[in-house]
DNA sequence: AGCACGCCGACT
DNA sequence: GTCGGCGTGCTC
């Protein structure tokens, strides 16, 4: 970034600065009028902007400006002389606004955590903590027998001082700590504080590693002869031991004093993950997850890019946190779809992370069992190094799979007597049972069984969900409720029945069949509450519950050893889906599930569900594994110009009047020539026509290059900008986009 | 996004 | 008569 300190103020006067608003623009200001020094590209400063003050980042100092003088205001402060983020992340940010077609400021409100938004400072220069007082330390822990919540945090502070930071990771009881402040047990100290980066010479060990075997062995002597910037993806099958290949590889990263970053899903942040690191290494490790408050966040960044953690673990977002010594970047599960936002802006952390890797001149790896179809492409095509761990066709080998034809069979709550008569077979064995059910498309409606009438939302175009437990019919698209109606809205009658088959009338269904067997249902409304799905798991993991009902929720992540049998009651549900993608998302939702059940001596049985026995992908799937399965789909990707192969930009519209989202995608779309190698598709209403009282339409824009992709839209964004029918409604854009519903 | 202005419905 | 609903428009 260039430096201003040699421009004169008079050659410069203007100061373009990206300000956190959701417009496609910067703003330019003039520099205060006491200045006594020159802040940079990159630093914050505090702007009058409309009637509220904004804090911006300054992007660029220049000597014209079209706007008539009276209209440019003066910065009224500089808050920092150098820039908040480091060059590579700044480029970073640049590039990821310009990728998604959003402004600097717009990405910079993701980069950035609040507390830097808010304009505070980004180093600590002190150290808030608890600790043990004299006369605590002379306190018996037995003394808080009766206080468990007290006790915990006494027992922890026996073994040192905590930071707030800690003190939530560790979950511990606010209340508890409150009453050991009170008397007099604990004590809060706030002292200058000294950055401690001792591990960078001397990389203090902890567990001892496990003795590799030949292809992690393998794997991590190739990993360590990388050189600066280089991806890799590293697949290998559950269980294969890809959290010891990067311990290896960190090991030598942390020798070398260099900070890592490792991104995982959000459900994947658990304490089990942090501590596998932590009991490592001896090293300050900084966990940025969604639980942190502003203050807890600011100061895990501030750990990392002052340099003093040498490990960073977090999901999405952790992605912007910048490192002093950066070293390496891994992102585990790198399929899981909760890298992608789904909300603003839609960027993908994976795709981010291999940009910063290259930005910072260090390596990327992207560890997965079932690599997405973009990276697998790039693996294939050698852009991406390609490692593997464990046998090729996958887990599926070890496990008994067998398909059960539903065609013209009679189901009982979407069972068959096949899925019935086998899952009696494993829990008389004193075995678990696992089904899924896909939550999509599935929903139990209510149905009037005299007329026919299905009930509706009335704000969406989409069925109400029955909830027998609640007493509630739902939308599951917005917030609608009601009790449930004692007769049809159509035509009177009492005869209302649920329609179709949830996790919840399945669960219901279950428990009549076997009686004896407790069931469980996991799934969003089960685990609501804060800490449920963990009570959850501990009962299954117990044997409190023989037979567990879910969504994906289940398969993410956890494994169950006393599960033998795993159904798939919806398998054509998932092939047939609207949605390209929701082949992929199968494939690796049975490979996962596939390698979960059973363990050596109990070796597991997949049942799936279908009409489509003689499906070719569902064979390849069955017969190959996922690699070959992958291949398969990235083949039928490249012959329908889908994703990976073409490139996509989803723009969605949403009006009051059906017809303001229509005028406007149809002018969208007339400022693109069709051709060889750019498609349009639509406009056309959104799968959910009609949510929360308004209209949804969206168009597709595929094309043949990215490059073409973004140059193409660069070039007519500025008019579609203009465009009257633009301000009709409310749009947005979402480049490669993971749901076309 | 905020924040204002502005124009129509149920209340102290 | 007002309080307050959210539609529309603007921000260097």
């Amino acid at each position: 970034m260039a430096a201003v300190s040699d421009l004169d103020i008079h050659k410069a006067p203007y100061v373009v600065i990206a300000l956190p608003v959701p417009l496609r623009q910067n703003f330019t200001y003039r520099l205060p009028k006491t200045c006594e020094q020159l802040p940079s590209i990159g630093c914050r400063v505090k702007v009058q902007f409309g009637r509220q003050q904004l804090i911006g980042i300054i992007v660029e100092f220049t000597q014209h400006c079209d706007l008539p003088e009276k209209q440019i205001k003066s910065i009224s402060e500089i808050i920092d002389l150098k820039p908040v983020l480091p060059e590579s992340l700044y480029r970073l940010t640049q590039w990821a606004a310009r990728y998604y077609f959003c402004s600097l400021g717009q990405m910079f409100t993701q980069a950035l955590p609040a507390g830097l938004r808010k304009g505070l400072h980004t180093t600590a220069d002190h150290l808030n903590y608890y600790q043990l007082s004299t006369s605590g330390k002379q306190v018996n822990i037995d003394t808080l027998k009766r206080a468990p919540a007290q006790k915990r945090v006494f027992e922890q502070l026996q073994s040192g001082r905590l930071t707030p930071v800690e003190f939530t990771t560790l979950e511990l009881s606010k209340v508890g700590l409150k009453a050991l402040l009170e008397k007099g047990w604990v004590e809060e100290h706030d002292e200058p504080h000294v950055a401690d980066m001792q591990w960078r010479d001397n990389l203090a060990m902890g567990e001892q590693p496990l003795k590799l075997n030949k292809e992690q062995a393998v794997a991590v002597a190739t990993l360590n002869q990388n050189l600066g910037y280089q991806c890799t993806l590293l697949e290998g099958i559950t269980g294969s031991g890809k959290t010891e290949v990067y311990l290896a590889v960190l090991e030598q990263v942390l020798k070398a004093g260099k900070q890592a970053l490792i991104l995982v899903p959000e459900i994947g942040l658990t304490p089990q993950t942090i501590n596998r690191f932590k009991r490592r290494f001896k090293v300050q490790v900084a966990v940025l997850h969604s639980g942190l408050t502003d203050n807890q966040r600011l100061d895990a960044w501030r750990q990392a890019n002052s340099g003093e953690a040498a490990i960073i673990i977090g999901t999405r977002s952790a992605l912007f946190t910048p490192m002093k010594y950066p070293g390496l970047i891994i992102l585990d599960e790198e399929h899981d779809t909760s890298f992608k936002q789904q909300e603003g802006i839609g960027y993908h952390a994976r795709d981010l992370a291999v940009m910063r890797g290259h930005l910072e001149s260090i390596q990327v790896i992207l560890g997965s069992a079932t690599p997405s179809l973009e990276t697998l492409q790039n693996a294939l095509s050698g852009r991406y190094q390609h490692l593997h761990l464990g046998e090729r066709a996958g887990a599926a080998q070890k496990v008994r799979q067998g398909i059960i034809d539903i065609r013209n069979q009679p189901l009982k709550t979407g069972m068959s007597h096949a899925l019935i008569n086998e899952m009696r077979l494993h829990l008389e064995a004193g075995n678990q049972v696992l089904l899924f059910l896909n939550r999509r498309g599935f929903s139990p409606a209510l149905l009037c069984q005299e007329c026919g009438h299905l009930h509706e939302c009335d704000r969406c175009d989409a069925f109400f969900t029955v909830h027998q437990s609640l007493g509630e019919i739902r939308c599951h698209h917005c917030s609608n409720q009601y009790a449930i109606p004692k007769q049809c809205h159509q035509c009177g009658s009492t005869m209302l029945m649920g329609q179709g088959v949830g996790t919840e009338q399945l669960e219901t269904a279950i428990s009549k069949e076997f009686p004896n067997h407790p069931v469980i249902r996991i799934d969003r409304d089960s685990t609501r509450r804060k800490g449920a799905l963990e009570s959850h798991l501990g009962a299954i993991h117990r044997g409190e519950y023989k037979i567990l009902v879910g969504t994906q929720m289940l398969a993410k992540g956890h494994h169950f050893p006393d599960v033998t049998l795993v159904g798939l009651l919806d398998v054509d549900g998932a092939l047939f889906s609207a949605d390209f993608r929701a082949p992929e998302r199968f494939g690796q939702l049975y490979t996962q599930v596939a390698g979960r059940s059973g363990r050596a001596s109990k070796p597991g049985t997949v049942l799936l569900q279908t009409c489509q026995n003689e499906n070719p992908v569902l064979r390849d799937l069955l017969h190959q594994g996922y690699g070959e399965f992958a291949r398969q789909q990235l083949k039928e990707r490249q012959q329908a110009l889908l994703p990976p192969a073409w490139h996509m930009l989803l723009v969605r519209a949403e009006a009051h009047l059906a017809s303001d989202a229509d005028a406007f995608l149809t002018q969208f779309a007339k400022q693109f020539q069709p051709s060889e190698s750019l498609e349009i598709i639509g406009p056309m209403p959104a799968p959910l026509d009609r949510k929360a009282g308004k209209f949804r339409r969206q168009l597709l824009i595929q094309a043949k290059s990215r490059q073409g992709l973004q140059q193409e839209v660069e070039r007519a964004l500025p008019t579609i900008e203009s465009l009257p029918e633009a301000k009709r409604c409310r749009w947005s854009l979402d480049r490669d986009p993971q749901d076309l519903l």
